[in-house]
Order: structure tokens, then sequence, then C-alpha cells
DNA sequence: TCAAAAGTGTTGACATTACACCCATGT
DNA sequence: ACATGGGTGTAATGTCAACACTTTTGA
């Protein structure tokens, strides 16, 4: 299957280990032809370069199958990015040259972040040079892709201030406390526990089971549950009041 | 300059009269080259190809100025479309084939959406073809167009709910029941007339000046403008509470 | 003098914030 | 027994929704 040479995607992928927020991000090295020296080594998002005949929509899930394993999870598109100079370092365009020595000099990438459970990727298995990253610490990043995941995070935050879309990152039962320190982890504030509850509890959509938290050392949580199914049913699309 | 064939933007252009909100629409015809029969007629959004080495949002900036002849207006990026097949209705493909011979058939376009106060543009001087449509009340549309304006439009409503933009629609004077027409036009909802006024002279940074509408044929209102300077100052980027 | 939109305040319901103590479990 | 996070209520404040009459102008 022949690439596209001036079209690219990008995956920002989002992961919760129920402390803080995390990013999916794979190892770049580069080393001389001839002489094998390292030349450089730093960090990229997941991304490739759409196929001849391929939906955008789906260049993204193939990518995200390809590097985490996963299908069918979260993927949103958030944003374009066609700067002629995107590739713009040294050490980017020396890359390109030996790696897509087809590729042309302008390529514009579509940005798409998924939301996944970290706990879901095994990530020193498949893939040794796939890691996560806290998103408060990111490494150092090859191309334009800290900008990209500026712009995924404040899309997400956005998102997320918007829709309940929290859940795509816990595990199927949560406590109250985790869906919190995710929500604080994700827009960055703090709440207060009781009247995050009381705003939580009242929602019909997040339902509690007659479970408890086990193997904690100290007063078991209630585990809850997100209901996609009752959110659809009883959402009203209000939007707010002109700033 | 040579376009690049699989990359094209379009522009929704928004436009608010005072009374609805409009969009601009180009006319689209189609003649068979050897009787001139008209094959179709329909209208399209203004769009073009991305040239070689043109950043994608100077290319929206070209395709506006191309159609409108209006620069440094306020334009934003909101989605790209790229299903391999988005043009698949026969008029649309035959359109191409006349039109872009050069062109393949899998084309991604990214979509910007842009402010315009309609008196700024008077399309039946420059181009007859090009004319507002109230965006309630659209023509028959080319391509996936009627998809990239829904999508724009949904966008739009989110923006408009979270940041001041509503200015970019209307004159830098306006009126409390003019701004207010233009949430209500935009966002789809009635508001309560004193409740909108109480909430935006709450707000520093409308300013009001020491002038009234004229040449009404009933109480003249206070005229206000928006000060982007103060908005820029006082915001303070908050985030809703978890939906 | 009439028509048309401008301008103006109060009240009740609801949502948000701030805040402190006891509980259940594992070690 | 102690450390750890779970669970709970109330009062003050702020925000939102509903509602009707008078004013100013041009025609």
């Amino acid at each position: 299957m022949k690439i596209i040479p001036n079209l690219s995607v990008d995956c920002v992928v989002f992961g919760f280990d129920l402390t803080k927020l995390n990013i999916l991000l794979t190892k770049r090295e580069l080393r001389d032809p001839e002489t094998d020296a390292l030349l450089f080594t730093d960090y990229t998002l997941q991304g490739h370069h759409v196929l001849e005949n391929e939906d955008l929509d789906n260049a993204a899930n193939r990518v995200l199958k390809e590097k985490t394993g996963l299908d069918s999870i979260f993927l949103e598109q958030f944003h374009t990015f066609g700067d002629t100079d995107r590739i713009k370092n040294p050490k980017d365009m020396l890359w390109v040259k030996n790696i897509y020595p087809t590729v042309t000099n302008q390529v514009i990438t579509v940005g798409y972040y998924s939301l996944v459970n970290s706990a879901k990727i095994h990530p020193d298995k498949k893939h040794e040079d796939t890691m996560w990253f806290p998103a408060e610490n990111l490494p150092e990043l090859g191309f334009d892709h800290a900008e990209i995941i500026d712009k995924a995070l404040s899309c997400l935050r956005i998102k997320l201030s918007r829709e309940p879309i929290g859940f795509e990152l816990l595990p199927e039962k949560f406590t109250l406390s985790q869906l919190q320190i995710l929500y604080e982890a994700v827009l960055g504030r703090k709440y207060d526990r009781r009247n995050f509850r009381k705003k939580i509890t009242q929602l019909k959509y997040i339902i509690p089971l007659d479970e408890k938290q086990t193997g904690v050392a100290h007063k078991p949580a209630q585990v809850f549950i997100f209901s996609k199914d009752v959110y659809e049913r009883t959402k009203k699309d209000k939007l707010g009041f002109p700033i």
C-alpha cells in the first residue's frame, strides 16, 4: 500500500494511571548510515503517513492499533498542522531525508488524540521503545510535537469540561476519588471532595454498584460505572451563556 | 504557482445582517463542453487547493481575500475532512473531471470558518455569483459542503459560548439588542432581554459610549464597543465543571 | 397619537463554595 | 493502634429565570 507523501496523522495518546495524566511517546534514534554513530535521540508521537485510499479517521485508527495494539478506542481529531516550516529543526530534516526519502518537504499532519486506560497498554512487551511520560514532565520531543501536544491538551480540556469523556481514561469500575483525581489532573485544578461528590452523584449516568474496593489499606470506596446509554438519552445540549 | 492536488481549504463565511446569520456561497454551474447545455447548477463554499509552499492558514486567508476582498478577518480552522468518498455524487465527480483534471480522487480539505459583518461585503459588485444565504435556509449545496457547514456551525456555537467572538460579526458600534439577536441567531435560543442586559453590562470589556442610535423610529438605544484589550487583560480561563 | 423598540428591579429557585469530623480497612 | 483515604451536611453566597410597565423617537 502506497503512502501519501504529503499527508500524515499524529496521535496524542493520553493515559491515566489513577494518579496523573500520561502521554505515550516513542523513542526515535538516528544513526549515521555509514558509521552507525548515534546522531541524536528524542521522542515523538505515534504518527504515520496516510495511505492511498484510506480515510483519515481510519489512518488514525490504524496508527493507534499498530503502536498500542488497541482497537476501537476513543479517538478525536483536534487540529491540522500545515505550516510549511513545520519541519525546520536540522535533526528532523536529517531524519526525514534518511527515513522517508520520497517525502516532500511540505507535509501536513492531522492531529488526533485518544484516551486510554493506561493499564490496557503494556508497552514493555510489544514496543520496548514506546512508553508513558507524565504530561507534566515530557522529554525532548521531535518535530513540532510539543506544539501538537499543547494543542491536544487544550482541546481535551475544553472537551472534558463539556462532555463526560473522562471515563475513557478510567477502568470500567472506578471510585469517585479516582474520577476526581482524573478531572484535577486534566483540568489542572482542585475540587472540594464533598462538592465534587455532590455534583457527580446527582448525575443519573454515573451509576453506583453494590460493590466496594478491596485490598486497600483504608475504608473501601464504593465503585461506579458510567452509562453512555443513560447519558445519551438524558443529555440536553445546552450551550453556555455568552461570555 | 502550482497547486497541491490532494489538499484544499474550504471557508465557511458567516455574516450577520443585524437580523439573522448568513453564509456566503458561490454559484457553481457545469455546462457540457461540447453542447454548452447546462448540466447542473448549485452552490458551494469558497474553497481552493493549497499552493505549493503555502501555509495552510495562508491558503485560507488567500481564498477569503480572493472571494470577498476582505483581509485579516477572523478565521478559525475547525475540522479536516478526509474520507475517501468525500466526492461521491456523480455531478461532483463530473465537475472535478472537467475543471481539475489533474486532481486525484482523494482530496482532503481543511475547513475554516470566518466571521464578518455582512455589510462589509458587497457581493453584487465584485462577484455576481457569490451571495449571502440565511443559515436557516440554504440552497442545494455541492460536494459535502452541507456537512462541512453543519460542523462549522456547531464549532462556532461552542466557540461563541466560551469566548467573546460575536463582535467580529457586528459593526464596531452596536446596541445590546443587536448583540442579543446575534447570540440568539447563532446559538438558536432566546434570551430574556433584562437578564441578557444585566449579564452583558457587568462585563468590563463591553463599553458603553456617550452616543445613541439615530434615525430609528423608536427610543434610540445606547451604543457599545467591544474592547479586545480589556478582555485579554481580565479574562480568567476557567473551565466548566465536569458534566 | 401611534407603533416600535429601549430601558429598568425584584423575587424565588437553584447552584456553588467553604468548611471538620467520624468510619472502615490493612498493616 | 495507627495511618490512610472514604464518607457525610449545613450555611452563606452567587447566579439564573421569570416577569410588566414606562420612555423616547419617527412616522
